[in-house]
DNA sequence: GTAATTATTTC
DNA sequence: TTCGAAG
DNA sequence: CTTCGAAGAAATAATTAC
């Protein structure tokens, strides 16, 4: 197949809004692929090729300026493997051979090819449809039935080989895609809940007889699918990425399990001597260490294994996802101490486990959460999350107050009946966290882009200073509507002191109220301290500059570090 | 040696 | 994380 | 009412460029 055909699809599905219209441009070019391309087909219009992240950023590409091919001639395969050589290009060197590579390859491509292969690359296709869109996609086009594909998808986190197995083997064969111990797939995830009361209402149903429910912590770390065969251990992210080599003290504990084969879902994070849990940026430090990888106990090890960033966790999918056996003895060593790092006496990163997916031999997965956490009790009772079952609303929220005591994130709220929905973030789950609301002052704003092109988007927050000035602190775009948006830029346009590239600097006047999960340390802004998940909440139109939070106040919601 | 680039995770 | 569009 | 996609920040490590 051409790659122009994919791309002249891609623009189609860029042009409509029509979720049906954009399924249905996709099934056409599904079904005109070849049936060993599907997938390859399929991947590229999900903005997902399977050679993952090659090293390749928007600052590559603006150094890649090649005069486009006056006609068309890549094909597919030609895309394919040039990102294969892309992506096997490392070491000294490489980014200038990547260049090169890229070159050629934009050399061959047409004006409307290299712009579908720059957004490609840049992760950013921007058509409206992407794995899930295609996924429909994919049934319309082999006529097999929607639910099937996104089961196998989900199961097998692998949208190419699913359409390659819908072209070729039908209804059937989506039928045999199961979960398969040691290889992920895609996690259930949890919607947000508004308060404790409403999260269990809306979990439990409301008033009197309702069905108790499981109230769990929710910890601020990681999210991992830990799989074990036998001797063989696989550690997921949420992403389904490879960390396996990571947590050695993980494998460790999988290993010691009294059962050889099961799939359990939980969450790693760090705890101090003191039993407080490490701050996110510290659990994230110990999951970022790459020294270690693999099982032998060679600290200096080297990053032999996969030695480029990003691609000892490709989703190569028969990568070398585990192989970390007998990894008790490079436990001790990989868990030292970080130059500058945290706490000499943490342990490394424990997995905190809350759910079974599969147990010696059985799916769990169809099965009610009440059952499987059953089985959890069973399998690893010393490494569960703590929780509760109860239909009490109070019970539940005096159950929060101790997460949060204990210094955790909050808890979410879990149907019992409910099955694992791989894949989906379903009203099953609700997490419930603390807001905290601060008043910032507008410092400037960053013009918009995508769909905000045109307003001023992005707002850069400060808070008071003692001797009256203000100290950034963070940025947001979330939480506007479009009038907002309509709004804050007409109010900001008109206090404009200056500019700089896409950043607008305005006079300090305007307060916004800001809702966080909380702050961070920070390196970048001045106070030391940076805002996480901020969002506008409201204009405080009611406020002067002089009446904003100060920098303590900020400072005064970072937890005690370990 | 330091800065820039890229990729990764979380939300 | 939040929002808006689509169905 | 649910699903999906798009908008972006922050911190870190690895690698390459200068």
């Amino acid at each position: 197949m051409l790659l122009a055909e994919v791309v002249a699809a891609a623009d189609a599905v860029a042009a409509t809004t029509s979720r049906t219209a954009k399924r249905d441009l996709i099934a056409a070019l599904l079904r005109a692929a070849e049936p060993h391309e599907v997938g390859t087909v399929a991947r590229l219009l999900a903005g997902d090729p399977e050679q993952g992240r090659i090293g390749i950023g928007w600052a590559t590409l603006a150094r890649v300026e090649v005069a486009p091919a006056p006609a068309s001639s890549l094909a597919v395969a030609d895309l394919d493997s040039a990102l294969d050589e892309v992506a096997a290009l490392v070491g000294a060197g490489s980014a200038t051979a990547r260049r090169e590579r890229l070159g050629r390859l934009m050399a061959g491509a047409t004006a409307a090819e290299q712009f579908f292969i720059r957004r490609l690359l840049i992760g950013e296709l921007r058509q409206g449809a992407l794995e899930a869109a295609v996924a429909d996609a994919v049934a319309a086009a082999f006529d097999v039935p929607q639910a099937d594909v996104r089961r196998a998808l989900m199961l097998s986190g692998d949208l190419g080989r699913t359409a390659e197995v819908a072209r070729t083997r039908g209804r059937a064969g989506l039928a045999g895609v199961s979960l398969t111990v040691g290889r992920p797939l895609q996690p259930m995830l949890a919607s947000p809940g508004e308060d404790i009361g409403a999260a269990v209402a809306a979990v439990a149903g409301p008033g009197d007889g309702r069905a108790p429910v499981a109230v769990e912590w929710k910890l601020d770390g990681a999210r991992v699918q830990i799989h074990r065969d036998g001797d063989e251990v696989g550690v997921f992210t949420r992403n389904l990425n490879d960390v396996t080599g990571r947590l050695p003290g993980v494998v460790a504990t999988a290993l010691e399990l009294p059962v050889g084969r099961f799939v359990v879902d939980g969450e790693v994070l760090g705890v101090d001597p003191d039993a407080r849990p490490e701050l996110f940026q510290d659990t994230m430090r110990r999951l970022g260490r790459r020294s270690g990888a693999g099982a032998g106990a060679s600290p200096v090890g080297d990053s032999a294994a996969g030695s480029a960033p990003a691609r000892d966790a490709s989703r190569a999918g028969d990568s070398a996802a585990s192989r970390a056996g007998h990894s008790a003895a490079s436990r001790v060593g990989d868990a030292g101490p970080a130059p500058g790092g945290p706490a000499a006496g943490a342990v490394g990163l424990r997995p905190w486990l809350f759910d079974v997916l599969h147990i010696a031999g059985d799916d769990l997965l169809d099965r009610p959460l009440a059952e499987r956490r059953a089985a959890l009790a069973e399998l690893a009772p010393a490494h569960r999350v703590p929780g509760i079952v109860t239909a009490d609303a109070a019970e539940a929220d005096a159950f929060l107050r101790g997460a949060l005591q204990a210094g955790h994130e909050g808890v979410v709220v879990k149907d019992l009946a409910s099955p694992y929905a791989a894949g989906r973030r379903g009203a099953a789950w609700r997490k419930v966290k603390p807001v905290h609301l601060l008043d910032l002052v507008v410092l400037a704003v960053e013009e918009g882009s995508g769909r905000r092109r045109g307003w001023l988007s992005n707002l850069h927050l400060g808070a008071r200073d003692s001797d009256g000035g203000f100290v950034m602190v963070g940025k947001t775009f979330k939480g506007l509507t479009d009038e907002l948006l309509a709004w804050q830029s007409a109010e900001l346009l008109a206090r404009e002191t200056g500019r700089e590239r896409h950043v607008v600097h305005v006079r300090p006047e305007l307060v916004v109220e800001i809702a966080l999960d909380g702050v961070q340390r920070s390196t970048r802004y001045p106070g030391g301290v940076a805002l996480r998940f901020a969002r506008v909440r409201r204009y405080r139109s009611d406020k002067t500059a002089a009446e904003a939070d100060l920098i303590d106040t900020v400072r005064s919601l970072l937890p005690r570090s370990g």
